[in-house]
DNA sequence: CTTTCATTTGAATAACTGTTCATATATCGA
DNA sequence: TCGATATATGAACAGTTATTCAAATGAAAG
């Protein structure tokens, strides 16, 4: 017998391509932080915040009245940004200007945005 | 005196920028649809199904096999994978084959990683 | 037509998430 | 030091969502 993997299978239709497919997936740290990625983006606040800071550097309450949103929302939303190293931030006096922090936002940006336009 | 937004930045720091930048955002719908279909990647379960599928074509019981899930849940992600064309499926007797739709699913998904891998 | 198998669907529950409101921190000027 | 301004933070509430379980399709075989 071809077949002897005792963790996968025993119902499966074609074991031999469930268990070579498993063999090949990405661990399950790395799917989960990719999926935490995505689910930053996933956010029409978050995805606004982003496109602003598109065009130039922003303070907080410029963000607010850009999006019609509360300083707080767009603060609270500008730590997770933070968080994944989505945005960059620099202080100046009392105001904190945000900016994008590298261009694997546009890019992957850009790739939805290529998906939807169909 | 410059200003004359209306509707903007009455009590903006930089009303000159909030208003070249709020004139620059798409429309609201299209960052919906953006940030919708960035929370489709943003579950880690969705996220592991689409790998599974980089692999080859999987019937939903081979896929619940692959991710041991069960085939509800699996087919619960399915429709949702479906509903925005990241999957497409043939029938082929009582069994039904999924695989992915487009290679838009592999670009988004390989920048998202480029980003993770820093 | 009945049974069996693969998948789908619906309802219910539990967990998560974004906003709001109130409060706290931080910086500057008087 | 005191007040004003910009931002950050914490708790609470409301809305959303993924899973489970049970039941329902849909398709082939006897």
């Amino acid at each position: 017998m071809s077949q002897s993997n005792p963790t996968a299978s025993e119902t499966a239709f074609h074991p031999d391509v469930v268990e070579h497919v498993r063999a090949d997936l990405p661990s399950d740290e790395f799917l989960y932080d990719l999926a935490e990625l995505f689910k930053v983006f996933g956010d029409s606040t978050r995805i606004k915040v982003l496109f602003a800071l598109f065009e130039s550097e922003l303070c907080v309450g410029d963000i607010a009245q850009v999006l019609n949103l509360s300083q707080s929302a767009v603060s609270h939303q500008l730590r997770i940004l933070k968080q994944c190293k989505l945005v960059k931030f620099r202080r100046e006096g009392k105001t904190v200007y945000y900016s994008l922090d590298d261009d694997h936002v546009r890019s992957i940006i850009a790739m939805g945005a290529e998906h939807i336009e169909d």
